[in-house]
Parts: structure tokens; sequence; C-alpha cells
DNA sequence: GGCTGGTCTTACTTTTACGTAAATTTTTAA
DNA sequence: TTAAAAATTTACGTAAAAGTAAGACCAGCC
């Protein structure tokens, strides 16, 4: 049995639709060598597997990345089990971007908290002005 | 009793060091508006508001956010008392600021899941291969 | 068979967020 | 008071990440 819905290849609108970029985005990361989509003739055909390296590309995005950091972490993923020495690397850099991220989580947290702040005293300032929400 | 080394004023060159970033880009947020410093003669004076905006608008970079965002997220922790109207305003920016932050938290979550297994595999690989971290 | 919609390449343009340089002034310290 | 260090304005330059436009090519279809 397939799973459910796993379609052999994607063309580049259906991707902008579900992405919510343009062609031009779209090509402009094949440019990048983000992704390599294999032709028919002149057309692009998106694999499934390209459709997840958009949605790690667009996840990056969300969170600030460049695509020059995007492409190093797509790179993470993609190193073959290697040797020794590669293996150490690799896993130095996956710390490193790790470290990056908890950062990032630890600025996010700091922020929500500000903001629950100024809701509260908003909604208290409210209820004293006796106002339903 | 004075809070310890609370100083009246900073200078340019003392906040380009502390944030590691250049006079121009300070400058540049002042043009943004995001930023007032006070002048003695054409010298900017920066009090330990413009400071705290400062740490602000660098947290937000990390985080991705533009100019234009980060001057949103100013814009609601400036937001006076106001009358009710106002505050319903303002309880919406701050939800929808929240959500993009809850967001983004979501995004970082899942990367660094991926990244922990990479980690595991590599170092699972490293044992085989009888190395030591 | 002529339109409509999707696709392609090439190439110039734009926006954001500063970098860099030149030519002055101002401040600080010896 | 004078030299060095720090600050200022003005203005042009640039890298990243696309936007936009032109011109051409197919495929389906009513």
């Amino acid at each position: 049995m397939k799973s459910p819905e796993q379609k052999q290849f994607y063309s580049i609108t259906e991707l902008t639709r579900e992405f919510e970029v343009s062609t031009r985005t779209i090509r402009f990361y094949e440019d990048e060598g983000l992704i390599q989509p294999v032709r028919r003739g002149r057309t692009r055909l998106f694999k499934p597997s390209d459709r997840r390296l958009l949605m790690l590309i667009m996840r990056g995005k969300r969170l600030g990345f460049s695509i020059a950091e995007i492409r190093e972490i797509i790179s993470i993923y993609k190193e073959p089990p290697g040797e020794t020495g590669q293996l150490k690397l690799l896993v130095q850099r996956v710390i490193e971007k790790r470290d990056q991220l908890l950062q990032k989580r630890k600025d996010i947290d700091e922020t929500i908290a500000e903001l629950d702040q100024v809701e509260e005293q908003s909604l208290g300032r409210m209820a004293e002005l006796g106002v339903g929400t």
C-alpha cells in the first residue's frame, strides 16, 4: 500500500501556491543550489524530496536565516555517514547550530513574556474602565 | 541608594563596543526613528533608555525581524495607557505578535529535534567505529 | 485555430540594511 | 595650545533576496 497522496511530481505553480512564493523565488533557490528539480524538456519537475527541501527553506526563512545559513543547515542533513574526522566535524556543526537556535528561543521567550505583561496591563486597564473584551 | 553603575549617558562608541555594531548602524537606527538620543551641541548622548531600546533592536534582529517589524514591537511597548478603542487594538497587536513568535518557537523546536537526531546518529556511528568523543 | 494558462530564459530594477569614504568639527589629554 | 582621538554630516556604493518585464514556447480545449 502506498502512502496517501504521494505525488510523483509537483509543478512549479503548485509549489508557489502551497508555499505562497513566486516562481522567481523558487527558481532563485535553484540558482543558489538549494534544490535541483529534474527536467522534462525545459520544464522543471519537483519531486517530494524537493518539496521537503522547500519546507526546510521556508522554515529557515521564518527564523531569519540567510540563504547561506540555510544552505549550511541543509548540508548538515545531507552529510553522508562518513568517516571519523568528518563525523567529529559534523557533530561540531550540529552543536553550533543548536546553540544559535537556543539563543533564538531565549530571545523569543523573553519577548513573549514582555508582550504578556503589556496584555495583562491593558486588560487590567480595560477592566477598570468597565469594558467587556 | 542608586543602582550600581547607572550611567547618565553613553557615547556612541561605547555602545558600538557593547553591541558590536558600527556607528553607522546606530545612526541608521536613529534615522529610522527607532531611537532618539539627545544632543549636546552636535554630539549624541544616549540615555539608559536608549541603550535598552538598542537591546530590543538587537534581539529583534537575532530573531530575523525587519526594521519595520522591530518598529512595530517597540511601538507596542511605548503605547500609552490610552482609551478603550486603543486598548482593544493594542491587545490585538500583542496577540498577533505573540502568534508570530510562537510559530518561530515551533520552527526552532522542530529544527533542534532534527539536529538532535543527526547528532545521535553520528555519535552512534562513531561508537561503532570505536572512536572516543 | 485562436485563446488561455503555464513555463522558460535573460536581464534590468528595487528594497533593505547597512559599508565606506571624504571633508569637517569637537572633545579630550598631554 | 596643540595634537590625537572621537564625532558629525553628506553622499555614493554594495550584498542579499527577490520583483518585474520582455519575448518566446507549448498544451489543452471550445
